[in-house]
RNA sequence: CGGGGUGUAGCUCAGCCUGGUAGAGCACUACGUUCGGGACGUAGGAGUCGCAGGUUCAAAUCCUGUCACCCCGACCA
């Protein structure tokens, strides 16, 4: 591409709306345009870079048996109401009407639209197993859309859904898929983690979800330095500590607390570790009435943990001031374990500790050493509370570390949750009508690319890893309008490159060297082949990659295996 | 959805408090100089000040409403 025709700039100052770099860079380099909230136009460089995640993954899905097929974005309220997530979706889901005023909705995912094709064309287990993926645009209504492409509220996805006659053939297609994903991230020249996940409202069983390892990923992910354990935040284990509970010392007292509401205020306060305190959570329970959580003062409530525990409401929701005062008499941030009527569960951790200080169900008010079995029953004690670095490995080896993730992946095991509901069955060897077992397999194409360029920039722009770079190789002819042997020199490597298959930008603008080089950098080409009056005498051209500090010449005539060498020495 | 913030030229922003002829830098057009790290000079073009209503002799500026966008929160005790 001759960038003389290109008529999009890069810009030179950061666009306010963006926060994160990818976000920035993504705009200054002019690889999209906001449109709306959430809602971006991808421009030729961006197209570009997704069209190449695009093919790395099909080729991948394709190597692993995998069929294409594309469904429609607009699907018919029909089979979500079949499926029961016309209910159960909620305003993520986006319904329209047609002009005879039926239901649509614009597609978040397909399982509903894959299992229809399925329980029509699929009736043999001869059929199976079989996997259908698409690459397709998909809209969510994000209550937030933000970071630009990162959440936005349409994107590409690759969805791909895979049916069996069993849960062995099941088990066998996710390996397969966990496979392929691995291969597809690897060949992107992502650093990224594989880590076991809830399966929230997709459903299903086992899931594991594939995260690009960057600072500004929205989401924890745990694993241990010992062992392979790795999941996400909200599914780590955390483990009981070893060794019994330290003696009761202390004796009870009730201290004057005025204000101090939360954990940090009491403990500075009291002087006192937050390790050494106690918080006292009320959450809804199933019968509508309370149920109280124990954590230490200084662990986070897990949620997820907590809404599957019995008696309490799934989603969990937290009791309002009004029914905190009914179940402990006083407001919230001085609810005391001691002498509530509710349920009540501890995490191990609160558990564990011996002359703590927690609330004392009266306002400006503590108790401290306070003692289990002594000052309150016993308490049932079960996992309540997120992981910390350094807790040990529910695998056995090893210490916790948290890092961030942006999710790019995600597999799930089904089962027969959708195929149950729309009566998706096939004949069996036995001739049994059976539902088929399915997997679902999704892939971020559009959040691939901003997680790439939070994995790969520095302060000049982009880097792109080698298959996601627009083009490989850009060539600035310096002062090419006053240099006819620069000009023509670069017209016709551009024409050797483009004939040899190679995807070349030609920087021919007429444009100082400082600009050339600047946008080159910004863009993130990672091969650069500088043409001047200065080396051409000898016949020599300069090369350089994105990455490196310095520059090598080379001769010119040779510039066809010169480059390929450097592609090839890339990975 | 709750809280906070911002809407002024294509972009980044000043001007608003204290009402009185709408600004800067970048970008754009023309000409000249310059030419291996985001050049310089001269001359230009470009804005219903988000929108609607109100107050006033007079509103970008004050008031009300509304829309859009951004940030924080929705895992507090």
């Amino acid at each position: 591409m001759r960038l003389s025709a290109y008529p999009i700039q890069n810009l030179k100052e950061v666009p306010a709306e963006a926060e994160i770099v990818s976000h920035q860079l993504m705009l200054r380099a002019g690889l999209i345009r906001r449109l709306a909230g959430g809602l971006y136009t991808w421009l030729p460089f961006g197209l570009r870079v997704l069209r190449r995640v695009e093919r790395v993954i099909r080729e991948e899905m394709n190597r692993a048996g995998a069929l294409e097929v594309a469904m429609p974005v607009a699907q018919p309220a029909e089979l979500w109401v079949e499926s029961g997530r016309w209910e159960e979706f909620g305003p993520e889901l986006l319904r329209f009407r047609d002009r005879h005023a039926r239901d649509l909705v614009l597609g978040p995912t397909h399982e509903e639209v894959i299992t229809d094709l399925a329980r029509r064309e699929l009736h043999s287990y001869r059929q199976l197993p079989v996997n259908f993926y698409q690459i397709q645009t998909k809209f969510r209504d994000e209550t937030r859309p933000r970071f630009g492409v990162m959440r936005a509220r349409e994107f590409v996805m690759k969805d791909a859904y895979s049916f069996h006659v069993d849960a062995v053939s099941l088990q066998d297609g996710y390996r397969r898929m966990y496979d392929a994903y691995s291969a597809i991230f690897t060949r992107l020249g992502l650093r990224f983690r594989a880590v076991h996940a809830d399966t929230g409202a997709i459903g299903g069983s086992a899931s594991q979800e594939f995260h690009v390892l960057a600072d500004s990923g929205e989401d924890a992910i745990v694993f241990s330095d010992g062992d392979d354990y790795a999941a996400n935040l909200e599914l780590a284990a955390a483990l009981p500590a070893d060794g019994p509970r330290p003696p009761a010392r202390a004796t009870l007292a009730t201290v004057a607390t005025p204000g101090a509401r939360t954990i940090a205020e009491v403990s500075a306060l009291l002087g006192v570790a937050p390790a050494q305190t106690v918080k006292t959570l009320i959450v809804e329970g199933e019968d509508g009435g309370p149920v109280a959580l124990v954590l230490r003062g200084d662990h986070e409530l897990n949620a997820l943990k907590a809404a599957r525990l019995p008696g309490v409401l799934a989603p969990l929701r937290l009791a309002d001031a009004a029914r905190v005062a009914a179940a402990a008499g006083c407001e919230p941030g001085f609810v005391a374990p001691v002498g509530l009527r509710c349920r009540l569960y501890a995490d191990h951790a609160a558990a564990r500790l011996a002359d703590f200080v927690c609330g004392a169900n009266q306002a400006d008010a503590h108790l401290t050493g306070v003692n289990w079995g002594r000052d309150l029953a016993e308490p049932e004690t079960v996992d309540l509370r997120n992981v910390v670095a350094g807790d040990p490995s529910p695998g056995g080896r090893g210490r916790l570390q948290i890092a961030r993730g942006i999710e790019v992946g995600h597999i799930f095991q089904l089962g027969s949750k959708y195929s149950e509901a729309l009566g998706a069955t096939v004949l069996d060897e036995q001739g049994r009508s059976v539902p088929m077992q399915m997997g679902c397999y999704g892939i971020g194409v559009t959040r691939i690319v901003a997680a790439a360029i939070e994995q790969n920039h520095d302060e000049r722009g982009i880097i792109w890893p080698a298959p996601l770079a627009p083009f490989q190789v850009v060539l600035v002819p310096l002062n090419q309008a006053r240099s006819e042997r620069v000009r023509a020199t670069a017209e016709q490597l551009y024409a050797e490159l483009e004939a040899a298959g190679i995807d070349t930008l030609l920087d021919d603008r007429d444009a100082r060297p400082g600009v050339k080089f600047a946008d080159a950098e910004l863009i993130g080409i990672p091969h650069r082949v500088v043409i001047a009056e200065r080396g051409l005498d000898a016949g020599r051209l300069e090369y350089r990659h994105r990455t490196a500090t310095a520059s090598e010449d080379f001769v010119a005539t040779a510039a066809l295996p010169f480059l390929r060498a450097k592609f090839g020495a890339e990975h």
